[in-house]
DNA sequence: GCAAAAGTGTTATCGCTACACCCATGG
DNA sequence: CCATGGGTGTAGCGATAACACTTTTGC
């Protein structure tokens, strides 16, 4: 006696992922979005997203997602928050893990994304009215990126390895969306010691060359910064 | 769970709900697991979990396993991460959705639960290796109790309404497995103002009685408590 | 009156905040 | 030599940590 009666596709939930990729671009903060080809979507942007595949972890979901939807391979990624409300998804019974995705700037450019195009950069303080339950999910990303910037150095995944003082702050400014206090700034960070000295400096520029850091941890570390 | 049968039979992954329910009895933090009957995990134990129904959400299913398996329908219910290990459940290709709950030690008596039966209250420092991957839900959801005591008022969810300071401290110290100043920790807390004063007093004691106080906010709220 | 827990202030130290000027480079 | 951002210290203040004795009750 078998109980799978088969009136619907499946008798469980449908797994998917979708990813809020952020990064920096001219000093704002934003977050990539692609617009949707079906109804009753059509128009209207979303996070990339889609299904776990049946032998696929989320996060591994969540990684070939970014690369065939974005091009995009090295992108930090951390699991955000698992979305479950009946009706986010008008096509089906569909439960999201969200993750958080962030990118550093220059790398940004080299990603499958242009002005104009169905994938595109948009500053969070833009983003319009998304698809699915998607703006609940980038809601809580930003909420999360910005607490873990005060006790992680999570910030590195928004930088490239070497970077100035000023870039490390301008990145916190930006953000958290207020100004800190130079001197304080890097008081803090040189008595947590997170950081090391590259002996190179910021050349080209018509100003006082900047020494460039990185930092010292290769990975995700928990430290009050702020 | 699910048979071995019916791994192919559906394309997409299995969802579940994994819940790990936390109270203090004795002074020490307690978690609630459960004696598995099937193999391959016959005779180890297990926190309650379950497959999540087609039009259910997570939270709402883990709602459903707490009342069915543990007979407990106040707990506090907060999600915790989602788990997706590729061969995390032997039984088919299954992801769990873990969730933290949490029961004042007044009402564990209630519960469907025995010393000797298939559901037992264990101290978390005495838990044996668990099914699964519940070893590491139940690492993830210790990790994540200890850091929202700091910055929450979570640990009102351990407590009756009406609780002396002395309680309260006490839960403090058993979930983070410290001591505490008693004059710092009071001064703090009437500085924060969370409490409010019930004008009872905790009668039957053959000592000195003390206040008893309840907290102002009804719900969770994010403050700096420690 | 004795055992047991409740309740209560002060001091020293540390960390945070606010704040302004000289320096090195490119053009 | 000028414009531009880089780099540096200190003083006042608020928060934290350490610490011990008196009070109130039940028995």
């Amino acid at each position: 006696m078998k109980k799978q009666t088969h009136k619907r596709k499946c008798k469980f939930v449908v797994l998917a992922v979708d990813v809020a990729l952020f990064t920096v671009i001219d000093e704002k903060l934003h977050v990539l979005l692609m617009r949707m080809q079906k109804k009753p979507f059509e128009g209207f942007w979303a996070m990339p997203g889609g299904l776990v595949k049946p032998d696929e972890e989320p996060n591994v979901a969540a990684r070939r997602i970014l690369k065939e939807k974005v091009g995009i391979t090295t992108a930090y990624l951390e699991q955000l928050y698992t979305f479950g409300r009946v009706g986010r998804d008008p096509f089906g019974r569909v439960v999201s893990v969200g993750y958080t995705a962030l990118l550093p700037s220059a790398v940004v450019s080299r990603g499958r994304t242009g002005k104009d195009g169905d994938v595109r950069w948009f500053p969070v303080a833009k983003v319009p009215s998304l698809a699915y339950d998607h703006d609940e999910i980038l809601e809580t990303g930003l909420s999360r990126l910005r607490a873990k910037l005060a006790y992680t150095n999570i910030v590195k995944n928004l930088l490239s390895k070497e970077f100035t003082l000023t870039e490390l702050q301008r990145m916190y400014e930006v953000v958290l969306g207020r100004k800190l206090d130079k001197r304080n700034f890097r008081k803090k960070l040189f008595a947590r010691a997170l950081l090391k000295k590259t002996g190179k400096r910021r050349r080209g520029v018509s100003n006082r060359p900047a020494e460039l850091f990185s930092f010292k941890e290769k990975g995700l570390s928990i430290v009050e910064v702020l």
